[in-house]
DNA sequence: ATTTATTTTTGGAATTATTCTAATTATTTC
DNA sequence: GAAATAATTAGAATAATTCCAAAAATAAAT
């Protein structure tokens, strides 16, 4: 329920570069984000803060994963028309869900098979982001 | 505005399939989808149908896409939060998104890179579909 | 062919995730 | 510590989509 020193660092880094200051609020979203390292929509992360943060509210739990999100300290993850999660994991990686178990598996990638997708692509065009979302059926959910 | 007599006879096929009824709406629903080969949101789909077909509802668009969808016929796109798009490009493909532009290409992949992601996944996991967005800026919006 | 049963369509209300607003509170700067 | 700026809050507003119940269309059965 405390950020670790070095993420307490991470985080006031992220926030003075983008301008944006350190409150006890983004601090506590973010620990709680980071806690249990799954992939929380906001209404989740809201009844999680407000376990030990019961004066915390909605809009603050929504601006709060606003702001980690632009400083680069957390991703949203959208399934079709499903809420946007979000996840802690910085390296690339895609999602896998399972259909089965409801499961978000993050899933590493090797900068090969990025490589080949952005090779995929017609000349003169730049790529910012690549999001790659699996569908199935998990390893669990199997017989 | 017709639907072609392969189209028709496509369509009239996959619904039978699927134990649902060829009506003018879905039809005609269809023949927007597939005259102009872009990637409209619900709202387009229903201004381009109203214009032949002035007492089309939306909520009837919603279904015709839903049971196009369903059918195989048709293709839906997410883009984070934004409004779902419909796509009659049936290949296997991603979609890249220009963010200066606003207007989204089909990006065809090789089976080699779709082999790859797939081997990217644990042991036991099934794969239904994988996709596939990228941001970024297209050929067109470069100096 | 008519009747009967089943699907679809329709317009509007309901839902849901998210954003906006304006007032209060906290944080930084001078 | 006072003034300026930014963040939090509760609740209202928004927007895409789904739900609903009645009317219309289509198919099946007599």
């Amino acid at each position: 329920m405390q950020l670790s020193p070095e993420y307490k660092e991470r985080l006031d880094h992220a926030l003075e570069r983008s301008g944006q200051r350190s409150t006890k609020q983004r601090e506590h979203v973010f620990s709680v984000i980071l806690e249990k390292r799954d992939h929380p929509t906001a209404d989740e992360v809201y009844a999680r803060a407000k376990s030990s943060m019961p004066t915390i509210s909605l809009a603050t739990v929504y601006n709060c994963l606003e702001t980690l999100s632009e400083s680069g300290l957390i991703r949203q993850v959208n399934f079709e028309r499903e809420p946007t999660r979000y996840c802690p994991n910085l390296t690339q990686h895609a999602h896998f869900y399972c259909k089965e178990s409801g499961e978000i598996v993050d899933i590493e990638l090797p900068d090969s098979v990025i490589d080949h997708l952005k090779a995929a692509l017609p000349d003169g065009y730049t790529v910012q982001h690549i999001e790659i979302a699996y569908d199935g059926k998990c390893g669990d959910c199997h017989d």
